[in-house]
DNA sequence: TCTGACGTTTACGTAAACGTAAACCCGAGG
DNA sequence: CCTCGGGTTTACGTTTACGTAAACGTCAGA
């Protein structure tokens, strides 16, 4: 199997996702990485990249660095409390139905997105015949009103 | 077709999209919206409505007021400067990709969801005949990584 | 007339997510 | 030996997106 041992100094990662050690510091200060020590020097594991990794997705998506925390917490049912299980199903059931909303709200972002671009390459083409159409801000209400 | 003459009120449009006040008027300083005003009081029209609307769902999207602002100017092509029209096209085919991006987060999100919500229910069932899998450390990795 | 619910402005406060600077240690290379 | 490029801590600064409080106007209803 894959090769498991690689260690990593923090410029490394910083690198790899392109944030400041800064920024991988004060994620640990957030109590969302554990890197080892040698001596003074951070060491990561593979796992602490993955969970980098997450936190990253995390913030591209909107979510908190308390949020990613539960998250990364999620892959990691340590705790064999039932109790905190339902409550995390909980949290797994509310974290999708934000998801769904994105998902909607990305779909309906990119349909307009459609729409403006081709607003702009007809302006773009025909800076000379205008307004063959119904002005613009008739066009904005029908975009999203419903 | 359609009433169009609806006017809102700063709490009518408050209440229906469940934020403050504050919010609102903080919009209008950050140039977002442009009431009318009646003496003092702000009068809003839906026009007005539909870009809160694009306002908060750019807000769900992680996107920053000025990015809203942006994004609102997209659908209001009132430059006829061609040169402007190129830049905005530029932006809406940025947006697009990171929209695109999003969507892959969220599927991989999804997904893993599945698997969380899989391993808690597991974890609910059997709490008796207790790890019959691999332990935990490895599922985070497997889960992203790759 | 008083109260209460709504509106307004001005302005300071706050939480999150870092940026930035100071001041330090440490190992390798010239 | 000195410097350079990395690492470290501590701590204050900054931006965004509002919250919150003060102090006021206005209109409807009891």
């Amino acid at each position: 199997m894959g090769e498991k041992k690689a260690i990593y100094t923090i410029r490394d990662l910083a690198r790899e996702f392109d944030v400041t050690s800064r920024t991988i510091r004060f994620y640990e200060e957030g109590d969302l990485l554990h890197p080892q020590r040698e001596g003074q020097t951070r060491l990561y594991t593979d796992r602490d990249r993955v969970k980098l990794k997450l936190i990253l997705r995390g913030k591209r998506l909107g979510f908190s660095l308390a949020e990613s925390r539960e998250l990364i917490e999620m892959y990691d049912p340590t705790s064999d409390n039932i109790h905190q299980l339902l409550a995390l199903r909980e949290k797994i059931l509310n974290r999708r139905e934000a998801l769904q909303q994105q998902l909607l709200d990305i779909q309906d972002m990119q349909n307009e997105l459609d729409a403006a671009e081709e607003r702009c390459l007809e302006a773009l083409r025909g800076s000379d015949h205008r307004n063959d159409e119904a002005p613009a801000p008739q066009r904005l209400a029908q975009a999203v009103d419903q």
